[in-house]
DNA sequence: CGCCGGGTTGAATTATCTCAACCTGGGTGG
DNA sequence: CCACCCAGGTTGAGATAATTCAACCCGGCG
């Protein structure tokens, strides 16, 4: 609707391909009724009835998945300018569940999806939606990486530098310090760790000088030092620019 | 080109969606140029020029990421009736390579996916090819709630479960006992554990009497327990019909 | 004031890893 | 046809990353 709401998605749209001013109007068009919610929210059952395609405006969500004996781990994170479910389903997720960690806004975007769908494979648009699709692949890739084959340590680094240039490719905090609106809790279950253990990791990353955290913020205080220890490979590396 | 190919893939999309038979000849034909490779055989590579889509129509490959340290992670397994790459992408995978565990042979499939973009969103070809990325996803998170939230023993029954269902889904194989074509540091290197911890939780698993081995053939004694145990969630549960 | 969520610390326990050796069967070359 | 070789599997024992349990602290808030 207006231009403001939906500036993270153009810009992360446009990070990855070339749209002209005619499909961004579309685009912004597409997103329609913005609403917003609260933090701790279930975004999964909400979405029963219509099945409703929604993309994140503003705040922070997670995707997460509830073992039987309680365990929690959490598949993703999404940020403003993602789509809520996967890969542009309008079907909710039944294998996980996404609840916000924030206030957040959000809004219908099945128009986005039918236009997507209308336009040739080569055009775009559609080049451009496969693109957010291959983005959220290597994020799981990266994610199953992490927690199969490095140390806590690592995984800590790893999650930091990948949140860093999400929220640098959507133009929202594009500096070294961003917010993390999590607790060390919801952290763990990200990393597949104890709270316990998260916290002395992030501890001995502080005193390493490579990060810094006062309250919610945190900063990378030496970022190529993150990235050679946890192997990051940047995802604009990682995805061709179609 | 021959019905005889494609028919895991053919299996595989009527599993979750339903195809007239003027779709399916459609498909048939947009199946092209089958050549067959060997064990061990790097598929990223060979894809540098042309950017294919090819689908697997026999035998097995992994998809796997490899530190700079050497450590491996094996991100998904490849099974006949599957695309090469992930979610109907054209272009090869740069976070992850894509290797083949047995002799296999592949086929071009990229006039698939320009048939599936032809049409409408609401198209049941179309409705196809998104349930095959939702079941992708869900491969996926189960993968990373393994890794993230199990312990080896857990870890080997649940795969265990997921590939004797994958097989089951293409038609190959439909019981218990299926071929597993693949070392146990394969095995290791996709569920995040060493070599060692593997072989002795097989041992365990065989002596607990819930499953079998012999040579390359696996058998589930006591699936259910094994599901039980490991919170297994079918993947047909998981991925709703379109 | 007193509670409570979230963070921090200590100490014991455990799952998993590493290293190193040994075994086995199938294939190869002499 | 035997001797070797090698990949893959198995076993033992010590090391360690990470977990569990439990306590304590702190700032915000009703």
């Amino acid at each position: 609707m207006t231009s403001a709401p939906a500036d993270p998605l153009v810009r992360r749209l446009t990070a990855f391909g070339t749209l002209g001013p005619g499909e961004i109007d579309l685009l912004r068009e597409a997103i329609q009724r913005p609403a917003s919610v609260g933090p701790r929210a279930d975004l999964s059952s909400q979405n029963g009835k219509g099945a409703k395609a929604r993309l994140l405006v503003a705040g922070w969500a997670a995707r997460q998945r509830v073992l039987s004996d309680g365990r929690r781990q959490i598949v993703g994170f999404v940020l403003p300018g993602d789509f809520v479910s996967f890969s542009l389903h309008r079907a909710p997720l039944r294998y996980a569940n996404t609840v916000t960690l924030t206030q957040a806004v959000l809004a219908e975007a099945d128009m986005l999806l039918e236009a997507c769908t209308a336009q040739s494979y080569a055009s775009p648009l559609a080049a451009t939606m496969r693109a957010i699709a291959a983005v959220e692949e290597a994020l799981l890739a990266h994610h199953v990486t992490r927690l199969g084959r490095q140390t806590a340590y690592e995984r800590l680094s790893h999650l930091f530098l990948e949140l860093r240039e999400r929220l640098a490719l959507a133009g929202i905090e594009p500096g070294d310090t961003f917010t993390l609106p999590m607790t060390q809790e919801v952290l763990a279950d990200a990393l597949g760790l104890s709270v316990v253990h998260t916290n002395r990791t992030l501890q001995q990353l502080r005193r390493d000088g490579l990060i810094r955290m006062s309250g919610v913020k945190v900063t990378l205080v030496d970022a190529a030092a993150l990235a050679a220890l946890s192997d990051y490979v940047p995802l604009t590396r990682l995805v061709a620019r179609t």
